[in-house]
DNA sequence: CATTTTATGTCAGTCTTGTTGACATTCCAA
DNA sequence: TTGGAATGTCAACAAGACTGACATAAAATG
């Protein structure tokens, strides 16, 4: 660690550059779910709507608890947000056979319509994102989020990249 | 965008990647607040309040306005959480010399204390991902989040940069 | 110089979405 | 068969967004 070349190698690891990745975390952030809130504003949902639509949209049939372990939120605050969206009949859901505790969840087709709305809102931002940085630059920016997940999440990450 | 070498270089910008990096950046931004949030939790703060801390570190001395923009938050919001920090004396308030309405803020002694705790947690976490992921992979994750954010933010991110 | 308009910040009340606690139903194991 | 574990629901509460109304100070206008 003394000589100029291993110095300069971790360059990349100073202070300052620690400061701008914590910032642009959060600016970024706000830019990623900017689109989506203006498009669920209009029909008076949340990001927590969006998140459940995503997800069961991602894995149709899923339970409420598979659902609860990748959001990160406590069952009851995803039940409200599930309620609502049965309710509105974007959502519907289908009492497991096996196990009859266990309510497994679907995209209606006008859960599937909204939900493909904000995807491409969002989708959009991020191919423009991805279109000005380059191959390259998109293959570091993954890596960098996957190395800042916990564990589990990671897990959960790869579990929805294989299937 | 016929022959196989431009179809190639657009294999980044496939829907897979993009809901990858969706996905990448919800479960990532929940890594990045996890160390906080559990400091925070202590002392019965929220990220609302971390967030004005850091800013308020970086730049003494702020109004209240200028917080605002950069925060995307309403003022009113940013009262509440500003008011708890000045009554626990984190953050302290000088009424502006030349404009009597605005008022500058600065952090105390133990201000500094809790920003300093709270960012040396997520720079921690930061640095371990920067280095999984090398100098190279760095560069790429600053360039695409950089590219992620709204025009006024991109702006507000690169003046913190030089300042 | 007086008065109106604009800007900064505060107070009050509401909504979304997190939280914990209590509970009903179903399954499984002793 | 009975007691515990798991799944999901209902109710009440808290943090932190929001809008609206307001006080104060500065700036602009007559």
């Amino acid at each position: 660690m003394q000589n100029d070349t291993s110095r300069e190698n971790l360059l990349f690891l100073t202070d300052e550059q620690l400061r701008q990745g914590i910032e642009g975390m959060f600016f970024a952030y706000r830019g990623f779910t900017a689109d989506p809130d203006r498009i669920l504003e209009k029909y008076n949902y949340g990001r927590a709507h969006h998140r459940a639509l995503h997800f069961i949209n991602r894995v149709p049939g899923t339970n409420v608890n598979n659902l609860l372990s990748i959001l990160g939120v406590t069952k009851q605050s995803l039940n409200r947000v599930l309620r609502t969206l049965i309710e509105h009949e974007l959502v519907s859901l289908r009492i497991g056979t096996k196990d009859r505790r266990e309510r497994h969840l679907y995209l209606t087709e006008s859960g599937k319509s909204l939900e493909k709305q904000l995807s491409t809102a969002q989708s959009h931002r991020m191919r423009e994102a991805y279109r000005q940085a380059g191959p390259d630059a998109v293959a570091g920016f993954k890596q960098v989020l996957e190395a800042m997940m916990d564990p589990k999440l990671q897990v959960a990450y790869k579990k929805l990249r294989v299937s």
